[in-house]
DNA sequence: TTGAAAGCGATACCAA
DNA sequence: TTGGTATCGCTTTCAA
């Protein structure tokens, strides 16, 4: 492969000068300028990227730290993440955690060997202790995690407010068996099933309800909509069946309505449902969830990314992205 | 930040010596090494990538080009690519085309510059002539795309037989006005909409059945189930409705059947419903659907990108994924 | 307007 | 075992 040496010497100039084309310098003669990109196309240049990084200190590169790209909410989130990034001439690396809090830390790591120019971490599973060190190497904005303990960005949706609306609603509702769907996860500092979790437990607790552990459903796979199904499956074989489920997504209450609607029971008044996210499908089976703004959360955070790349300040760092309970025809 | 010099003087050793307890080489003495290391982690050293990569000649990052993330067919994929990425240490740069030929060429460029090792490209959008010269650059290998003039490996399904499979299906049931989903572009060279539209003038021809223009929906977004919801309204609205749909995924067969069941139409008496991928939701809403093993699409793929990129010989380099018609209650 | 040359930060060959 | 040093390919300052 040809490097810029070769061209400078076809050209009968200085690589300098070659690098001046190269990057739309002034100061190059038009002569000069047709001779390199004469030469350039004879020898059918193209510029090595790791060498331009290594003497800019600059990738071009930005990496999405999210769980798994195989789940609505995430590729929801990568769209709007794509989309900045793209406005920005940025490409992006898709770092799949699968939940495991120590691949989180491997990939942060990128950012130390500089072979990102930024991270934005999703859903953070790691104790902001460990993750503290990583941020003073290079530019890092959590994204759907909220950690008082940070110190940068972060834009995330208020899950303990979007948890206790609906539930809030179901209560008003008159139920009192709610089930509910959590992941395994309830770390503390899981910003997500933790918040959720607590929701639960206050509003069930201020309602006077007892919380019935048979009820909360840990482990089920949010993004697919069998997980619903199976779901129903088990509630079914129950003998005190809950009387409304808050689903914890839209994929999981969808699958867990076509399923019960098949054995012929009756949504909401056999058993109410509620999702979360309000992806197209919940629209699609009118079902009541609680509306988050993925695609902007991915946009938002992007945004502030690009300013601490860019070195410029960022002028509302904690970020509280809007949500709101849609109640539709399953509660 | 700290370098490989800084880390040589403080061992007082030579920054060979470092290179050697960094890349784990033998005839590193203990005092040497434990000098080192602890220089390392007094100075909080990490080795820059750019650098690494320079040198090495690789970058340890592949290219995902897809048309959008944001669609159960491409995070299903990716899914499978990250699998084999994740086991061979590489990490994975997305990027989206949003459908634009243009943008493929841009992302292609990657390979130039060799900022990554190798790209996996997914529904080619161009001809091949104008993708070859990239291939010359470096590994590449051709994912749900099949291009016979194409010297690089390809891995795709046959979606000619897969289309045609279902619409003979339709046709042996009865039907004689079917309605397809394709996507606009059917270029001669595209992977999957042209060969299913070819499918569908031909069975349609052997059949006897004469092509109706108002029975073909373009520009239908695949990956949403909203879009299927508003072809149903489409569809409703003509005199002459369609018996059967071949929907050309399950995200818009379910979206259809959804909307028209609440519309009181019946499925498949009314009007039969074919969808394409079998993803969870054609198994959950029982729909007849064309099985394509995505994920494992994504995995060969990568598999023999890998090869390519380890200098190996890649044997089989034309892979038919297999498909089959499964045959559910929507039809 | 141009070129020489000093890096950017690592790797690895060749001697010692 | 170790170190000196050339090298990867490009950018940019300093002089001319």
């Amino acid at each position: 492969m040809a490097n810029i040496k070769d061209i400078a010497k076809k050209a009968g100039v200085s690589t300098a000068t070659v690098s001046r084309v190269l990057n739309g310098h002034p100061y190059v003669s038009e002569r000069s300028r047709l001779a390199v990109e004469e030469a350039m196309r004879q020898l059918n240049y193209t510029p090595n990227s790791s060498a331009v990084h290594l003497k800019r200190g600059k990738t071009g590169v930005i990496a999405a730290i999210i769980k798994r790209i195989d789940h609505p909410f995430m590729s929801g989130l990568m769209q709007g993440i794509g989309e900045v990034a793209l406005r920005k001439g940025y490409q992006i690396m898709v770092c799949q955690t699968r939940v495991q809090a120590q691949e989180e830390l491997r990939f942060l790591h990128l950012l130390q060997t500089k072979q990102v120019d930024g991270i934005l971490l999703e859903d953070m599973q790691n104790d902001w202790e460990k993750v503290a060190p990583y941020a003073s190497s290079g530019p890092l904005v959590l994204v759907n995690s909220y950690e008082k303990k940070a110190t940068v960005p972060m834009v995330y949706v208020n899950n303990y407010n979007g948890a206790r609306q609906a539930l809030l609603h179901l209560v008003k509702k008159g139920h009192r068996s709610i089930a509910v769907c959590l992941a395994k996860q309830k770390n503390a500092f899981c910003t997500v099933q933790w918040p959720r979790w607590q929701a639960y437990q206050d509003v069930l607790s201020e309602a006077g309800i007892e919380i019935d552990s048979r009820y909360i459903f840990e482990n089920v796979s949010t993004g697919n909509v069998l997980a619903g199904k199976e779901l129903f499956r088990t509630i079914r074989e129950m003998s005190d069946k809950p009387t409304a489920l808050f689903a914890g997504s839209d994929q999981v209450a969808a699958g867990f309505i076509l399923e019960a609607r098949r054995h012929g029971i009756r949504i909401p008044e056999d058993i109410a449902v509620v999702g979360f996210d309000d992806q197209p499908i919940a629209e699609l089976m009118d079902i009541t969830t609680v509306y988050q703004p993925i695609r902007e959360m991915g946009e938002h955070a992007s945004e502030m990314l690009f300013r601490l790349i860019e070195g410029l300040p960022v002028d509302q760092s904690v970020v509280e992205m809007p949500h709101r309970l849609v109640v539709r025809s399953t509660t």
